[in-house]
DNA sequence: AGTGTATCCTGCAGGC
DNA sequence: TGCCTGCAGGATACAC
């Protein structure tokens, strides 16, 4: 659920208001949602302070202080928000009771997502594992195109694999391979250098008008505020199946492949050339 | 190395 | 109304 650009819009939410509070107290109501024993996770946090919050893929990580990294990844349905009446929680796992203000509550319903409390090496053991941030100048097209050269994948996986570029999930892959022209299933190594520079402007394009837009809502995504985004109704062609293509009317399919729906146009994408290169 | 599959969970929509 | 099935934005472990 929550992208790059859902992620990015809550850590903007957080940045004015989270550094400076002090954890005073932690509830942990479901320790499934913990990488780490619940005592474990307790005593890194409980009397640190928020210094920083920052994005680093699909995670939301916050600097505390005493070299304390709390990694949050919200799966499909988690949310990080602060606890007010206008935006009830319905599905608290964890809540930081803060010195000052609302609690911070992480609301999951699924309980998919995942927090861990770490220190400044470990979390940059982890951080090294993933790939490059798609909005950031050292993801270049040429770098696209060498990293696709190595790899046999369809293109759709290949996006979604975290190690590869950090950030892009379902419904970004599907729009910028539409707005890129590219078929899913196309093997990455078959991309010529011409459509590796497309499928970097297609991802930059998408994620950055995505961010804009405050990111997507379909169901359950909230930002910091409890706010929905407004990037829903920019959406091309995923969750469209059998509706007109927006670009050439032709009827969006859609395809089962890595346990993960692809929604594209046949016109617009097409499998035709360059698949067995 | 890569892929398909199952798994962790709950909720919702659709068919009967 | 109830029951069933399939589906959902993610990550990971497994066998092959």
């Amino acid at each position: 659920m929550p992208e790059l650009p859902e992620v990015e819009t809550i850590v903007r939410g957080l940045r004015p208001t989270l550094p400076g509070k002090t954890i005073e107290r932690l509830r942990i109501l479901h320790a499934d949602v913990l990488r780490q024993p619940r005592r474990e996770f307790s005593a890194r946090l409980k009397g640190r302070t928020f210094e920083s919050v920052d994005r680093r893929g699909k995670n939301i990580v916050a600097h505390l202080t005493e070299g304390v990294v709390l990694v949050v990844n919200l799966g499909m349905t988690g949310r990080l928000v602060w606890a007010r009446d206008e935006t009830p929680t319905t599905h608290p796992a964890v809540r930081f009771t803060v010195n000052a203000g609302p609690a911070l509550v992480y609301d999951d319903v699924r309980r998919f997502g995942r927090l861990e409390a770490m220190n400044e090496t470990e979390w940059a053991l982890r951080d090294r594992d993933l790939g490059p941030e798609p909005l950031s100048s050292t993801f270049t097209a040429q770098r696209l195109h060498e990293d696709l050269s190595r790899s046999v994948s369809p293109i759709r996986s290949w996006l979604l694999d975290q190690r590869r570029v950090a950030g892009v999930g379902n419904i970004y892959a599907n729009e910028a391979l539409h707005l890129a022209g590219i078929h899913p299933q196309r093997s990455c190594k078959s991309m010529t250098e011409g459509e590796a520079r497309k499928l970097h402007r297609a991802l930059r394009r998408t994620l950055s008008s995505a961010v804009e837009n405050r990111g997507t809502t379909l169901k359950d995504y909230r930002d910091a505020s409890g706010n929905p985004g407004d990037n829903a109704s920019r959406l091309r062609v995923y969750g469209r199946g059998e509706e007109p293509c927006l670009r050439c009317s032709t009827r969006v399919c859609r395809l089962v492949f890595g346990n993960r729906s692809a929604f594209y146009c046949p016109s617009c994408q097409p499998f035709g050339s360059g698949v067995t290169a």
